[in-house]
DNA sequence: ATTATTTACTTAGCCTGCTAACTAAGTATA
DNA sequence: TATACTTAGTTAGCAGGCTAAGTAAATAAT
């Protein structure tokens, strides 16, 4: 009778850690386009996507006249997706592309005062954003959940890397 | 000369804070496209990306035979966009939609015993994906890290919720 | 010096999320 | 009963990730 009991049970643990299975994958899906939608309604009024935005505020971190290869690096995303944003931003006239003349394969990019003005209505905007999805989180727990999120990156990346070696 | 340090470890401050404004929302997204990535290269032998092993795998947990719309809830995402998922898992064979009698809008989606065939090979592989991500955190330490994902989560959604009111 | 490789950019096209707009079926109300 | 609303499904088309394949410039190797 015990053990058909705790047979059941074992049972159920198993149901459970398949259902947890997923639900982290897909909790995380969840949490990042639910935060990409807040950020884009607060921001579409400025004409801005969550794209767009990241990328014009890289820019500006990045000390602006950067190549568009760096700006991609720094946003962590290819070369060949960051072309349609910066296209947009340009058509918008908020960046602009100029050829560089050390290196003739390379464009540099670089904000307008357009571009600037708009990165000033952004700042206040983003950081309310920020502060109402954060509420209620302390610092402490805040850089633990990043630490966590830095661990299970670099245990994808270093995955990831293992198997581009092994068909190499 | 104090006064001005002071002023500008502040500036300092701020810059940081800019800095890691952006960098939660990024790593976030980093941390899920990785993810999917890992879980792409290691299922696309049995046929299945990412979306497509979910909504098996959320089929089999809703025991079967549930409409479309359920489906969708449940894996959190529009019906449209399961849409296009249930057709390529249609076309691939492994799940059936039948019309259904008591209501005549709804379509109920059933696996075919090949779908059960590859939810069973699937299922030893994303086990070990998940354990290879998570490698190095504790079981403590993912359960307050999924704690923190929903509070965010639960901001985001009141927000938008809010967003919704204040149009209508 | 010439050739081979690497690098930055670009274009084209896939994937899967989304919204918008439509149909058909069920439900509620006058 | 007839009309209005809601709900499930569908299609079409956009957004922004990605890879693949090509060009031109820079660099390394012979």
């Amino acid at each position: 009778m015990l053990s058909l009991l705790s047979k059941l049970v074992s049972i159920m643990q198993q149901e459970l850690d398949r259902l947890k299975e997923l639900s982290l994958a897909e909790h995380l899906g969840r949490l990042h386009r639910l935060w990409r939608t807040v950020a884009d309604v607060e921001l579409t009024p400025l004409g801005l996507t969550h794209p767009r935005w990241t990328a014009l505020w890289k820019l500006l971190r990045l000390g602006d006249n950067v190549s568009q290869k760096v700006l991609a690096d720094a946003l962590e995303i290819e070369l060949a997706s960051l072309m349609r944003t910066l296209g947009q931003l340009e058509e918008q006239g908020l960046v602009e592309r100029h050829c560089c003349d050390k290196d003739k394969r390379a464009r540099i990019v670089s904000l307008t005062s357009a571009g600037l003005d708009v990165l000033k209505q952004m700042e206040a905007r983003i950081i309310q954003v920020r502060r109402e999805l954060l509420a209620g989180i302390s610092a402490t727990e805040l850089s633990e959940f990043e630490r966590i999120i830095s661990l299970i990156s670099d245990n994808a990346s270093a995955k990831l890397a293992k198997v581009t070696d092994t068909i190499l």
